[in-house]
DNA sequence: GTCTATATGAAGATAGAC
DNA sequence: GTCTATCTTCATATAGAC
């Protein structure tokens, strides 16, 4: 690791700071309500000195999706070294992550359907490269726990991948804790639900 | 039924017009990027007039909810006539139903985080009437299935409940239609994630 | 009830001093 | 790079004539 230079350690933290902030607003309110204003005071500056860090409120919510991406990659490395007995058992501690950073209030929502947003991270080659790294080793884990018999072949990889990703931000999961559920126990609910299904075996 | 003055007739085909609209915009872009313009040009009458038939931005949205819920409620009629043998096999096929709707492009779509939308919904008593309605017909088809066998008791039923109305607005019918597949074969594969389950049997 | 025209406010983005 | 002050756009909602 390089050692940067002292203006740019400043920088980078305080990038780190905003892009905090950023997140927490889109895991609570959502990109459409988030506001420049509240992201400026939230982190305490001026909300002109937010677009000397970053170009406009889509650069923003990229910035946290990378940085969430790049998350999830260490994690799957952190599964990686624990040494699972079996692909289906780091599939479940993957949603089980997934779903924990919800619960915690850390997980960006983006609107699925915004097409300023979606046009500026299909252009952003960083994020897209961050997404397929991530897809193409949860996919080869599901591939793995396909032959081994252990995820079901009755859909395609592809299926169960969006599948394990729609966890991420499944609204069940704010709905059941807002009843007053526990998140242990919202997630083991999830859990059953995602991997064994509503019907009876 | 009795028949309404002609003025009146006129009146509520005006506003099934206007929320139509509404619901077309609704599914396609959600409630945030919806607006008053283009669904007073889309109906193809002033902005005004449409402050004349609803007060507001969010009773557009609440009128395409209640009727939406209208919709749901037949369609259970539907399905209750039917002579289903199992509350399971009702069960699936109200989920199918939800999920073709939405593949459609008539589901309308509500931002699950937005506070002015939220407030108006939790205090429009027809609607929460509504709502109430439908999950107590699905509550008691769920517990029956549940006290047959049918359905897991591992998890309580206002999970299951949550779960089969998560199927209604889930983007993973979106993302694998994008993809290219049919709509009949996203609904089956999404049929069996939801019931079989992602793990093997 | 429908229209045109406008009030009002919010939010993304920028100018320019320091 | 940070700030204050401002520009610009756009969307909800309303005024007032017909």
């Amino acid at each position: 690791m390089a050692r940067l230079p002292f203006n740019q350690q400043v920088r980078q933290a305080r990038e780190d700071a905003i892009v905090d902030a950023v997140n927490r607003q889109l895991a609570g309110k959502g990109f459409d309500l988030m506001t420049m204003d509240e992201v400026a005071s939230e982190v305490g500056i001026a909300k002109a000195s937010l677009y000397k860090h970053f170009d406009s409120k889509e650069a923003l919510a990229a910035a946290a999706m990378k940085r969430l991406l790049g998350r999830a990659q260490a994690e799957l490395d952190r599964i990686e070294a624990q040494g699972l007995p079996t692909p289906l058992a780091r599939l479940e501690a993957v949603v089980r992550w997934t779903m924990r950073v919800q619960l915690d209030g850390e997980m960006p929502s983006l609107p699925s359907q915004n097409s300023s947003l979606r046009a500026a991270l299909m252009a952003d080659m960083a994020y897209l490269g961050q997404l397929m790294a991530v897809s193409e080793r949860l996919g080869h884990w599901i591939t793995e726990a396909q032959s081994q018999g252990q995820i079901t072949t009755a859909v395609p990889a592809e299926v169960v991948l969006y599948t394990l990703f729609a966890r991420a931000c499944d609204p069940v999961l704010g709905v059941l804790k807002a009843g007053g559920h526990a998140p242990d126990q919202v997630i083991e609910w999830v859990m059953a639900t995602t991997f064994g299904g509503l019907a009876t075996r």
